[in-house]
DNA sequence: GTTGAGCGTT
């Protein structure tokens, strides 16, 4: 079909997060654009450390595009990169 | 306590 891979969610990669942000915060902010189904910085097990990007899954198309159209966003100081999730199946 | 380009720890 496309070259855009069908998904059953909506999920964004967000890198260059703050060493401070967690999961809640990071859901905080997407939510502005919709009802956030998950999110979650990733975190390093061993050191216990937020490797500064996360995921943002919407649960409804319409959050999805708002923030995925929205070119700059900004959280605690920093422009954020936000992309489309790398999700096969 | 530190750092900065990365798609995951349940």
């Amino acid at each position: 079909m496309s070259g855009t891979a069908a998904r059953s969610t909506y999920k964004l990669f967000v890198g260059n997060l703050p060493w401070t942000i967690s999961s809640k915060e990071l859901r905080t902010y997407f939510s502005r654009f919709g009802h956030v189904a998950n999110a979650e910085v990733v975190f390093d097990k061993q050191l216990g450390l937020s490797k500064y990007y996360g995921f943002v899954i919407f649960s409804q198309r319409d959050a999805y595009n708002s923030a995925s159209n929205q070119n700059t966003h900004l959280l605690d100081g920093r422009v954020l990169n936000v992309q489309r999730a790398n999700e096969n199946a």
